[in-house]
DNA sequence: GGTTGACCCTGACCCTACGTCAGGGTTGGA
DNA sequence: TCCAACCCTGACGTAGGGTCAGGGTCAACC
């Protein structure tokens, strides 16, 4: 006859684990010696190890309860199914892995390819790394809020830096942040994107890209806020004189 | 800006999940708006993504909280750690799914492979199931409280069922259980156990082999008892001539 | 026969990572 | 105006044990 901890023992468990089965009526406990020890037999050794082989392989233990005391075609049909749902889990934990050597690589884990492949073009093309992370985030957010609309949004971008006069635009932009408001060469900057939207103006397909742009910046930047009503001063004089396009789109 | 149920399906949890990983200081509580609504930006979902990441592999989310405090090296050596005790958890899971396809097949879990065989061994030789499972429950036993024993004794278990006498007797033993104590067969067959322990008294390799009895057999079968007490005093008849050999093993 | 160390007993609280319920306020569309 | 679908806090429940407290037993050694 066994005492509970070379039970446990046989079974690779602990004692407080033995005493916790008998204790939610999973291992019937046995008879007592004349100092109230626990006294255990060959078949509860049996039981135990069939109880952590289920154990084991993740089956709760109030399953495990109802599978013991089942007709052999139930056991069996659960079996089949505890087993595929290992399988299942075994996939889960490669996929995890491969996930986890992502988790160095920035936003890789959080974005569709294709929206990393853009912001790994916008970084080749000499797009700040402030700027880009700004994109990034409004792809974070455009993707919660509204996630059809994205595959669109991608061409569209990807587009604009096809064109080369508007990717120079862009850049400039990027630059101009920390200047100073009265730097001659914004006067410049704001020709030239004026004269870019009054070409492109009926092009919906580009409709204001260069304009997408995070409020939080224009409020950190005097030489934005100044290309800002810059532009929009000049779009209003513009439509004085003919009908007005509905353009606006509120960014995030 | 997102509501925290949206910032919750962007990662794949439950609203109840953010609110957790707000409590224990995991993800840092965002700012309110007008009715005390969480407003989440861009940040949040990587932040949350990158800690489910961690999370689905299995870190406790206390280390997932060191480690996004912690430097890049460090990050990276626990990555590799993470990694590698995913792959132990797989190793794990695919035996325990092998283990699992044993369960229906009785002892193969409990005693190792040859003692399995050895049962199968007796049951192929015509030994009642009944017996098969008291031999089982000594093995487990065995197993418990002496596992060092247990080579040697399975040598002596198959040298005697190498021997046909020995093996003829052994199952006239096992046939005798449910017979009446004044069967006349057992007459034969205590002078047929006796000529043979006779023969092979010096033998220590074999010694009281047929012998090998649970107690709770003998309580129960009237025949074995019968056959038990002759033994044993014809024994001690023959041995007040010889000197004794020490002869005395507690079988459990 | 006294001590020591390894066991055994019960009962109770602690842990993780949330689930779930209660009780109530907010929002947005029909 | 109403309803469903959100949001809030606070509190308790869950599995599968770990750990501690407070005490009894057993076997060996001195």
């Amino acid at each position: 006859m066994l005492t509970i901890s070379q039970l446990a023992a046989t079974a690779n468990v602990t004692v407080r684990t033995v005493r916790h089965y008998h204790h939610i009526g999973l291992l019937p406990e046995p008879e007592r010696d004349a100092s109230g020890y626990r006294r255990y037999g060959a078949q509860a050794a049996v039981d135990l190890i069939r109880i952590r082989t289920l154990a084991d392989a993740g089956v709760p233990l109030a399953r495990i309860d109802a599978l013991l005391h089942a007709q052999p075609d139930e056991f069996d049909a659960a079996l089949t199914d505890i087993d595929a749902a290992l399988q299942r889990k075994i996939e889960q934990l490669t996929t995890y892995r491969r996930r986890i050597t992502e988790l160095a690589g920035g936003e890789r884990l959080v974005l569709p390819p294709e929206v990393v492949a853009l912001l790994d073009r916008m970084r080749g093309l000499g797009v700040s790394e402030r700027r880009v992370l700004l994109e990034r985030d409004a792809w974070i957010l455009m993707q919660a809020l509204d996630p059809h609309l994205v595959p669109r949004r991608i061409r569209e971008k990807n587009a604009g830096f096809d064109d080369p006069e508007a990717t120079r635009l862009y850049l400039a932009c990027d630059q101009s942040v920390d200047w100073d408001p009265d730097d001659p060469r914004l006067d410049q900057l704001i020709d030239d994107l004026d004269a870019w939207e009054t070409r492109h103006e009926r092009d919906s397909s580009q409709a204001g890209y260069p304009k997408l742009v995070s409020a939080r910046v224009c409020e950190a930047s005097p030489a934005w806020q100044r290309i800002i009503s810059a532009l929009t001063h000049r779009a209003e004089q513009r439509h004085r004189h003919r009908p007005a396009a509905p353009n606006n789109r509120p960014d995030s």
